[in-house]
DNA sequence: AAGCGGACTTAGTACTATTCGA
DNA sequence: TCGAATAGTACTAAGTCCGCTT
């Protein structure tokens, strides 16, 4: 790198951090002040023990003098180096990734060979939080065998670190919980990080199963829990009447419980912790949500809501500065103990999972489906109905940096296919008036000559039909492109429908099971997949 | 009953593999 | 058959919730 316009040789352990730095140059992250201070603090203090022990003074102390260009363009070769190679080292370094996957990405539980969610410990690097965060660009340790706990059993023998002159920190036995390895995360407050089992383990099924369990039973409570809440609307204790106004908004609105949140994180908020500012109120009964959700995603919405729920909302905002808390009275706690005393096992995240679920078989029900439409058209009516999910439970995506240049080659295919018809149907006319028209060589934009359009009428009007039928394709899967362009549908397949309710469906219409789940996601649900066609939620 | 550590689920994005269409 | 677009997977951050300690 340069400081000051002149050539610095690094430390090696600078050099290894100003490289993470660099490699950031063109990324979002390089917008946030954040990102650059926690860096370069981080960047001086080694600089400065580093001089300190060789008993020179570091010159390097305004990040503005420093140009990591040099760096940059070094990471970005070896990127580039890296896509270039050729396809048999490509090969090759797949088949080494391979062979490591089958020695490490097993365990034997139970006697049977188990696939693991994760096997390699995270590399150092940057932190790289998401959205406003207090922590981006502070630095990342190498984690050390030593810092890792192993979690085998009782007669397996101790796997032999890898690392030399290395060895693990500690071996437990502990068959109480389902990681294998555990490590602390010193960036984020010792967050406790696992290795676990993979979504298609046995255990991780056992409790999604379990999970779905419990959403089935909230539908047999709910017209009771409903009719409670709204009777609490109305309690003279201020403490009940947050809760039922908190549960109202976490069952219709599918709001996250929101837990109370360190400083040192980004400034995201759930239900419970919602502040005065994140709602406006308009009379008589209309309310807007603006707030930062998890992974800072922004929550836009604004809807009616019941006229004892607008009450309560003006009462909690009254006399409070848009910083307090709306629900001052109340936090995660409570209001899942009080739940729990309604039906067993239920919590606030229980109603994210039902109303996902119930909205889903509610959806497909509503669809008119027939036995002559196409696979595509009845698999749009699905993702209609999954997209309908996914806006429920707030499921964002950014939109795809091709998303416009791929609608417009949409659009042009259509103005071609469209051109084309006309001149197909000016062909048919003057064909079936008995004269067949010369036809010209046509010419495409890469110079190729366009096929001629056939002189037979019933080969004309087949022509036309199919071009009818790649138009009205393309309209097709341009409409579902754009409802689509910033909604997640995985987040919601993954985690919040109860899968059987997609499989039943499938069965009911014809529709094979891998045109909805990817061979991930059904290696997750096998319990799933053997239901009838007419089981529900 | 507050508050904290620990265990587990949920989340979007970066990266990689596969498919599509010229 | 190739490169671009899309689909699928890997990664790890960021939530929820429980239970223990003070």
């Amino acid at each position: 790198m340069q400081y000051n316009g002149k050539n610095v040789t690094l430390p090696a352990k600078a050099e290894e951090l100003a490289t993470y730095y660099s490699q950031y140059t063109e990324t979002d992250h390089f917008t946030k002040p954040q990102f650059h201070e926690n860096f370069f603090n981080k960047f001086v203090q080694i600089l400065d023990k580093h001089a300190k022990k060789n008993g020179t003074k570091n010159e390097i102390k305004d990040i503005k003098k420093c140009n990591f260009k040099p760096l940059h363009t070094y990471v970005m070769q070896k990127k580039e180096d890296k896509a270039n190679r050729s396809a048999e080292e490509k090969a090759k370094e797949k088949k080494e990734k391979e062979a490591v996957a089958q020695k490490f990405g097993y365990a034997i539980v139970d006697g049977h060979r188990t696939k693991l969610g994760n096997y390699n410990v995270e590399p150092p690097g940057l932190f790289l939080g998401r959205g406003d965060h207090p922590k981006a660009g502070t630095f990342k340790k190498r984690v050390q065998p030593e810092d890792i706990t192993l979690n085998l059993s009782s007669d397996a023998p101790v796997p032999e670190c890898p690392i030399p002159g290395h060895k693990w920190g500690e071996i437990v036995h502990d068959d109480s919980v389902a990681w294998l390895a555990t490590w602390k995360d010193k960036v984020s407050n010792n967050a406790v990080k696992y290795v676990w089992l993979g979504a298609s383990s046995r255990v991780k099924g056992l409790s999604d199963m379990s999970k779905f369990a419990t959403a089935q039973n909230l539908k047999k409570h709910i017209v009771e829990i409903r009719e409670t809440y709204m009777k609490e609307l109305k309690d003279s204790d201020l403490a009940i009447k947050q809760r039922a106004t908190a549960l109202w908004i976490i069952d219709h609105l599918a709001l996250r419980a929101g837990n109370e949140k360190d400083e040192d994180q980004a400034d995201t908020v759930g239900c419970c912790s919602l502040r005065v500012e994140h709602i406006k109120l308009t009379a008589p009964t209309t309310v807007e949500f603006d707030f930062l959700g998890k992974d800072s995603m922004r929550y836009n919405n604004t809807v009616e809501v019941d006229k004892d729920v607008f009450k309560n909302l003006k009462l909690f905002q009254k006399n409070k500065d848009g910083k307090d808390d709306l629900f001052d009275e109340l936090n995660t706690t409570n209001v899942n103990a009080h739940l729990k005393s309604q039906m067993d096992g239920l919590t606030a995240k229980v109603f994210r999972t039902y109303n996902a679920s119930i909205t889903l078989e509610k959806e497909l029900a509503n669809m008119e489906l027939s036995d002559d439409m196409s696979v595509e058209e009845k698999m749009l009516m699905y993702n209609r109905a999954n997209r309908e999910v996914a806006i429920l439970c707030n499921h964002q995506r950014t939109v795809s940096k091709s998303h416009d240049a791929s609608m417009g080659k949409i659009d042009t295919q259509i103005d071609a296919d469209k051109e084309q018809r006309v001149k197909l149907e000016a062909h048919l006319k003057a064909v079936k008036k008995g004269k067949i028209p010369e036809q010209k060589d046509e010419f495409d934009e890469k110079g190729k000559k366009k096929k001629r359009m056939p002189d037979d009428p019933d080969k004309i009007k087949k022509e036309i039909a199919k071009i009818d039928l790649r138009i009205a394709k393309q309209n097709t899967k341009k409409l579902e492109k754009e409802d689509l362009k910033t909604v997640s549908l995985t987040t919601s397949k993954i985690n919040y429908i109860d899968p059987r309710i997609s499989v039943a469906w499938a069965k009911k219409n014809n529709v094979p099971i891998e045109k909805i789940f990817t061979k991930t996601l059904r290696d997750k649900f096998p319990w799933a997949m053997d239901v009838d066609e007419d089981w529900t939620f």
